[in-house]
DNA sequence: TTCATGAATTAAATCGTTTTATAAGGCCTT
DNA sequence: AAGGCCTTATAAAACGATTTAATTCATGAA
């Protein structure tokens, strides 16, 4: 039983393939064609099971209703939440995903970019790993449509939506000081050019009673384990009673290494940029800055979708939502 | 600035398509074509920054070099690994991949396998839901290349990559009794219709010392916090010492339901299938049957390709893998 | 001169759609 | 009988690649 094509269907009923088409896109009416003949058309295309190749439909109209996203990595919880508020509604509006990760390989995510695009994808949402909007500027000027998630450029000419990274490390220091935290540590990762990495950083530093003596430790992206435990290594016989992470995979690794040691810092208050459903059943618990991860996908797709009616004549948007406290 | 098309790369050289496409494709040697008109073809692809449209291509070859990927939920860690596993393997032999989730919704599955049919997708790999291989007897008809992951049927037909589940849960078992456990009781998810979770059922009941007062709590997925909450109340009064988890999503609410009651559950032995990262920093640390995640990605991908260059004489294949028990 | 051989290249068909421009036929008017 | 005007339907071109079956042209052999 091999697929059946518009061809089929037209032989088969003694029509034309144009007609057929025209039918089962709905505008049977609007041409003039004959209810009755409509009806015979759609009835033996259920028959046949028909299914359009969107390769070919792809090639005549140019559009291929399929979206790229590419992120770091999808295995971290964040990324794969993100990519299923994306999938939901790029896929309830009639789109298919292609999901990549990078790895945080700048030169992967070149040669995905052009990959997807040549794939006839209509349009890109991406989390960069790039440390400039360079890298981008050919698709702008091609107006490919794309949208940047997570992390941003200084760009008024590209859509985008990432959160509020200054107010969301703000609240997680007045958080500290609430606690009764006098010196508060902040645990951040590098490379740091990352646009959300670096707005926490100053968050934080930014809403210090005396950012003079703000404490900042570097853990690389590539050796987070490692790094922490040489950074509570270091800080043992430094003053701090308070921890703000940059993000999950730091929360994670501080909460391993802490279990290994026997968490004898029972005194440290901890929170987290990035919520984990694990924060609350570890000990100690974390508290958190959330990101309201469904509504950046969903905003995401829409700003696309948006892009792709409007055409050239489309603002970009750049979107930043806000974060949540989540107190524990 | 367009996109070029062979056509352009032709004319702009006073040229044939054909002959462009045939030494872009690598074949201008094997059909003669002088080695410095070859060479000018390809300067001259470059200049123009040409990039095949993939639609054309896949519309004319039958081919895309994209492969589908179903699975339950992207943002469950162990599909999220399983994800970046298969999609790490499938770039690396030039393979894109479409990644779609069914949230375990059997309607959604069928609606998803049939949209990336008609997009041309060379080959599935299916992490199923549906609760028996009828659904996917169509497919086989038709000789769609797919591979079953994680969730296979009994069906000596189709392609499957899975663990020994059972053998899985019986070294589950004997860890807990080694570990003094008297009376273990067995936490299952349900419907259980789904290979890889009845197979640890009978894995759990067939070592059991003694299988006839085997206790299984069966809970509901689409409402596991509940379901783990009201188990333990009705566990409350009986008399068990140790927990097997058929799978990480009741341990992970386990945790969490012993969290909320300052786990007065001190002298339970636990065990769950599947390891996450969080199961060595939680309390209490939790033992777990590891899936070699990775490999499972890995032969996926590998068995589609076989299929693809073997065709119809291809010999589907049921790879069982061996779980790794993690002691904490 | 003629014919075969081989090297280098190409014209044209094809994949399955969409869409534009046109046609066929019926019926009404004049 | 001819024209005009609906209604319904279709032929054919286009999208951009691949591939088969030819074609051209030079060379050497008979």
């Amino acid at each position: 039983m091999k697929k059946a094509s518009l061809k089929d269907i037209a032989e088969s009923l003694g029509v034309s393939k144009a007609l057929v088409s025209l039918v089962l896109n709905g505008k049977g009416d609007e041409r003039g064609i004959n209810k009755q003949t409509q009806e015979k058309v759609r009835v033996r295309a259920k028959e046949l099971n028909y299914i359009p190749n969107q390769y070919a439909r792809g090639l005549r109209i140019g559009r291929t209703n399929t979206i790229g996203v590419i992120v770091p990595d999808i295995s971290n919880v964040f990324y794969g939440k993100l990519c299923k508020a994306i999938e939901q509604e790029a896929y309830s509006k009639g789109y298919n995903l292609i999901i990549s990760n990078t790895y945080e390989d700048v030169q992967k995510e070149k040669k995905l970019i052009s990959d997807l695009i040549n794939r006839n994808i209509d349009g890109l949402i991406l989390a960069s790993s790039f440390d400039s909007k360079n890298e981008i500027d050919g698709l702008r000027e091609d107006k490919f449509p794309i949208v940047l998630v997570d992390r941003v450029f200084d760009d008024f000419n590209v859509d985008s939506v990432s959160v509020s990274n200054t107010a969301g490390a703000e609240k997680a220091v007045e958080f500290l000081y609430a606690r009764g935290v006098k010196r508060p540590v902040c645990f951040s990762i590098s490379p740091v050019y990352i646009s959300s990495i670096s707005e926490r950083i100053q968050g934080y530093i930014g809403s210090l009673k005396n950012p003079n003596d703000a404490k900042l430790v570097q853990i690389p992206h590539d050796n987070i384990a490692g790094g922490v435990a040489s950074a509570l290594a270091e800080l043992k016989n430094e003053d701090y009673d308070g921890i703000f992470c940059v993000n999950n995979n730091i929360a994670k690794a501080l909460l391993r290494e802490l279990s290994n040691q026997g968490d004898q810092l029972k005194d440290v208050q901890i929170i987290s940029f990035d919520d984990l459903e694990i924060f609350d059943i570890v000990h100690p618990k974390i508290s958190a800055i959330a990101q309201p991860i469904d509504e950046i996908g969903k905003s995401a797709v829409n700003l696309l979708l948006n892009r792709f009616e409007a055409g050239d004549k489309h603002k970009p948007e750049g979107l930043v939502l806000d974060t949540v406290l989540v107190e524990r």
